[in-house]
DNA sequence: GTCTATATCATGATAGAC
DNA sequence: GTCTATCATGATATAGAC
């Protein structure tokens, strides 16, 4: 469909992508999509509400499937808790998978997914927020039934670390490009030896990028517990408790 | 020292990471810091000139810390190569020592570092990217030869992810938040046993930070392979090259 | 070096003809 | 619904008195 709304919708999606959204002007963006620039106001009202509706748009459909995959985990599994990446797949690889289905802007929203997590400008903010309460409490839940031994503090802090490497992963292929090239100008290796057409296209192979992602975020939520954790436990009951932890951790659920 | 220019980068470096680079405006800095409209301009010449200065003070007594860090690792470890833990220590623990021991302003720029790296502005791109292009080819370097058995590539992602994590942790500080509140309203476990003038210090409590950071990135970093390593391996020599991977990535160094 | 005053321009939003 | 024209605002930057 054709209609102005969408146009609209497309084309800022893809400049907020690129520019970011604080940057990115009505008049870019009524330019880009060949409409008129009073649309934008007419047909959502500021440029504040585009946003959200943008924003709404993916998440609420993204966050959905994810809360339909933890329940049928929670379902097949019956009262036993999930296995932690299990429940990271269903996390994270619904977002990949969604963003991979979706070939028309999918992994445009991505990015701009990605840089959101981090966007300073307050309404974004809490609309993020109430946008992603309810996901985030369900899996956090899930996560501490999964992983009974692991003080539920770290669970938090790792649930955290493991967003923001997925977020950045998306967003930020800056230091990747930086970290890929060898220095300025040394041309060895094969210069060409698939289609650069799609610059991204070698690195940011997306099919790979998903099991990639899984074994680190599932290496890091099971690694071994800070020192501070199994003290606190070894002072109040004498040293069994530190044990099972860190086999929790690095072997598997509980 | 209160000289103008001083003044000028302390509150601009607080309202960057309070309102973002772009929303933040000369009026909001020159306000803040008691000094006349025109001083942005006069001292350095224009906004642009402003916020690279402010990166480059910080960045390069970073990244000069990071790189004797490394060297000394190096040395130490004559020709061996160096433990990858260490190696993420000299890159990550110095990023927040750094900031923890430089209480003013320390914890702000470290936020505002976090979140510029998902920046989509052009010019604040080329800049890091040529401020950052030794550390990173340094300690790329160090992470090969410290895991040698691993897939160049896999590595530089690792890099990737971990760079991620770390930009996450300290500047997404709402996912968190998120995480932590029980739901709307409750009130269980004793609310307030600490003093809540700092409204973050409960939770980033940076020197409980570093550890658990890096427990969890080294975890990711020395993490199982993904699959489709091991059987382009495979099917390039008998399957001894699989079980060496494995072995040095889940328990040490090479 | 610091100030006031202002130039110049781009922004989001709106009014009103079609 | 779509257009043109325009508004009010706030941005960066500068000129020139002190």
């Amino acid at each position: 469909m054709q209609t102005t709304p969408n146009l609209i919708l497309r084309h800022a999606e893809l400049l907020f992508t690129q520019f970011g959204v604080e940057a990115t002007t009505l008049r870019q963006i009524t330019a880009a999509a060949g409409v008129n620039l009073a649309a934008v106001n007419y047909h959502f009202g500021s440029k504040e509400a585009l946003i959200r509706e943008i924003f709404k748009r993916r998440l609420t459909q993204l966050n959905q499937e994810r809360l339909a995959a933890l329940d049928r985990l929670e379902k097949a599994a019956a009262s036993r808790p999930v296995k932690p990446a299990k429940i990271l797949d269903a996390f994270f690889g619904t977002l990949l998978r969604i963003a991979q289905k979706d070939k028309q802007g999918g992994p445009t929203f991505l990015k701009l997914l990605g840089r959101t997590h981090t966007e300073p400008s307050e309404f974004i903010r809490v609309f993020l927020a109430s946008e992603y309460e309810e996901v985030l409490r369900r899996y956090k839940e899930a996560l501490i039934k999964s992983l009974p031994d692991v003080p539920r503090e770290e669970i938090l802090w790792r649930f955290h670390f493991m967003l923001g490497a997925t977020a950045y992963a998306i967003a930020g292929t800056d230091s990747l490009k930086l970290l890929a090239h060898e220095g300025p100008k040394e041309t060895q290796e094969a210069p060409s030896r698939s289609k650069p057409k799609d610059q991204e296209s070698d690195l940011m192979q997306i099919d790979r990028l998903l099991p990639r992602l899984m074994n680190f975020l599932v290496g890091g939520l099971r690694a071994p517990l800070p020192e501070f954790n199994t003290q606190a436990l070894r002072q109040a009951q004498p040293r069994q408790a530190a044990l099972r932890i860190s086999r929790s951790v690095n072997q598997g659920r509980g």
